[in-house]
DNA sequence: GTCTATACCTAGATAGAC
DNA sequence: GTCTATCTAGGTATAGAC
């Protein structure tokens, strides 16, 4: 017997350990985390209960790691986004839109990310990535101040405003299973592409805008004009 | 044996339901849901665990019934305060105002409601009172842009940011321990009435007023001019 | 290294005495 | 009606066979 394992075995229990928080990420992101016991994900990756203890210490382990892994990935694009090219508030507005569009295009897994109730240890690191989230908002905001583009205020609120907005908004077009939702509150279809999605994406960037500040008075990207919101109710 | 219950049996029952409900809202509101466990709750009511369930059929229902309690009491005072009198911005910054205040001024229970992990069925019931607050916004906002004092936008969505923002806002301040939290996100002492919870409140007030769309030219009530905001780090 | 089977622990819920 | 003591279920974690 080696004292150290061979690479071969090294990549073939790495491999395994990615097949399963790949499979453990599909679970939680069909059935929540609730549902997404031991036994359920150890199914879905094809292996025995039992084994999923060979890569993670606990279900807690298991469970954070999926976390952070997705949110880790939307935290990177928002962050390329909003440090891209652009002045401040296009990025703001781009950033917000690209989050949007993502968390549409893969409700499920949104939801589990920014809403769905969870253990202890998933919360926690839920704040912790909100943390984050508040962290990218508020250096454009911070920029946006010093390029004169946005009024005085303070960068940390306002960014913690603009993360609660953005959840907020996204919140409820996500929780609906499929469909459900009405007007521009949610879309219809499966893809995330239709127009509602369209018209939530639009109202929810004029709110993060209007929120941090920005003049209306300038043109924005996204569509002609303003194309008169509806109500749902 | 009477068919019925006498008064006196029916007013001895319910008060001691009442006393129930409370101790157990002192309990949600000092360790959380996750503590407040059944043994915990009764053991604070002075009734053994048992006797719980003379209550309640479930540890869920009264759970339930504590969340609805609370929560309902805030969407109360928000709907005054919301519908009372003054135009439909001043009464906008007036009630995030008086709800913030109280949230400070409760910390433990306004976060237990806010955003501490809970079972699905609190979580469910947080979601539709997430509602009530969307929908009295939303009435507001509806309002100032009839009279505009608004710009043209899509209530419900600006609503659902606005519940969002004032939220997020709130939940690091009131997720600190006690006292924890820097410069404006928290206030140092108990009574919540500090120099920092008025800069907290001032600036939530601003972001939420931008957020609708409100005119900064107008004079708002909320101290002198705008007391330069400074950053936490 | 992985599976099967099982132990165990926590917390909610119940039964029967007083 | 309330308490004590007990039962139970559900799901995590482990032990030992292959």
């Amino acid at each position: 017997m080696a004292y150290r394992k061979t690479p071969a075995e090294l990549r073939r229990l790495d491999a395994a350990r990615e097949h399963l928080i790949a499979r453990a990420t599909a679970v939680v992101a069909e059935v929540g985390w609730a549902q997404a016991s031991v036994t359920a994900v150890a199914d879905s990756a094809g292996i025995a209960a039992g084994s999923v203890y060979q890569h993670f210490p606990s279900k807690s382990a298991l469970a954070v790691e999926v976390f952070r892994r997705a949110a880790g990935h939307e935290v990177a694009v928002l962050d390329e986004v909003l440090h891209g090219p652009g002045d401040a508030v296009a990025r703001l507005a781009h950033g917000v839109g690209v989050f949007a569009r993502r968390a549409l295009e893969n409700r499920g897994l949104a939801y589990a990310l920014l809403a769905a109730p969870a253990e202890p240890a998933v919360g926690a690191e839920r704040l912790d990535f909100r943390r984050r989230y508040r962290a990218l908002f508020a250096d454009v905001v911070r920029e946006g101040v010093a390029a004169g583009l946005l009024p005085a205020q303070h960068p940390g609120i306002t960014a913690a405003a603009l993360t609660g907005a953005v959840g907020e908004v996204l919140a409820y077009p996500l929780g609906a299973p499929d469909g459900t939702a009405d007007d521009a509150t949610g879309t219809t279809g499966s893809t995330g592409s239709t127009g509602s999605t369209d018209a939530l994406l639009a109202e929810l960037t004029a709110a993060v805008l209007r929120c941090a500040g920005a003049d209306p008075a300038r043109d924005r990207p996204t569509g002609p004009a303003r194309p008169d919101p509806q109500e749902p109710s």
